[in-house]
DNA sequence: ATCCCGAGGG
DNA sequence: CCCTCTGGAT
């Protein structure tokens, strides 16, 4: 009848796809993604300098609420400075907050890499410790710090919830949850774990430069026919909490 | 103003 | 759950 045939897409985009409803529909659309994603961004990586598990372990910690960049900028002088763990611990506090002044939270910083380092010494014999349950256990080492060292520096599989990945997750119906616990079991469920590293670091890519927090750029994005949340730019899902904010 | 790959403490 | 720690870029 029509000579045009039928669709369910309006002209002005694709139409948001159902929520994938069992967990094989999910896990392929999850797949789907991570494909999309290394494509889009091939040069996904751990942006932060390092060379040693040690160097690595100290600029994650630094990176809290700092660009990787500047974290890069305080370093090479920091890692010049400071070769182990014992040096790090036995610096002058002054001397440390110093340099860690331009990266914001520095006596915070400073407290925390003294105390951090102090714990590698007398439980670790300086080595940093290969397994998430000895990483999390340092004082200043979270989940989030301690998938990136394993991730990045041993090569052992992680999942790097942090704000972008979290968000992410659930905007693409992966899961509802805010608990990064249980953020990162929804992710080691749909991805295959020779993935997880490299997937989160696309999903921090694509927070940062497309799929914003606020005002997402739905209309430039490569996943749009395979995202549940396509097209809810004004809405931000984490904080709104139902408002629609004025675009 | 808002954002930056967080963690610990109350 | 909330709050705090903190500075620089955009």
């Amino acid at each position: 009848m029509s000579a045009r045939p039928a669709t369910d897409r309006p002209a002005t985009g694709p139409v948001r796809p159902r929520r994938p409803r069992s967990k094989k529909a999910l896990r392929e659309q999850a797949l789907a993604v991570d494909a999309l994603l290394a494509e889009a961004w091939p040069d996904a990586r751990c942006e932060l300098d390092f060379t040693t598990p040690l160097e690595l372990l100290v600029a994650t910690v630094l990176s809290a609420q700092t660009t990787d960049k500047r974290v890069n900028q305080v370093t090479p002088v920091l890692f010049d400075r400071y070769r182990d763990a014992a040096a790090y611990a036995s610096a002058p506090r002054e001397e440390l907050e110093e340099i860690l002044r331009p990266l914001g939270f520095y006596r915070a910083k400073t407290a925390s890499l003294q105390g951090l380092s102090a714990a590698l010494v007398a439980e670790h014999g300086g080595e940093v410790p290969g397994t998430l349950e000895q990483l999390v256990r340092l004082p200043g080492v979270g989940r989030k710090t301690a998938n990136v060292v394993l991730g990045n520096a041993f090569g052992v599989p992680g999942i790097t919830v942090d704000t972008h990945v979290g968000r992410l997750a659930r905007r693409l119906g992966w899961t509802k949850e805010k608990d990064p616990v249980k953020v990162e079991q929804a992710i080691a469920e749909l991805l295959p774990k020779e993935e997880w590293t490299m997937a989160c670091h696309r999903l921090i890519f694509h927070g940062r430069r497309v799929c914003h927090s606020r005002r997402p750029a739905c209309g430039a994005c490569v996943l749009a026919e395979l995202c549940p949340s396509y097209g809810e730019g004004e809405t931000d899902p984490d904080k709104a909490r139902g408002l629609v904010t004025v675009v």
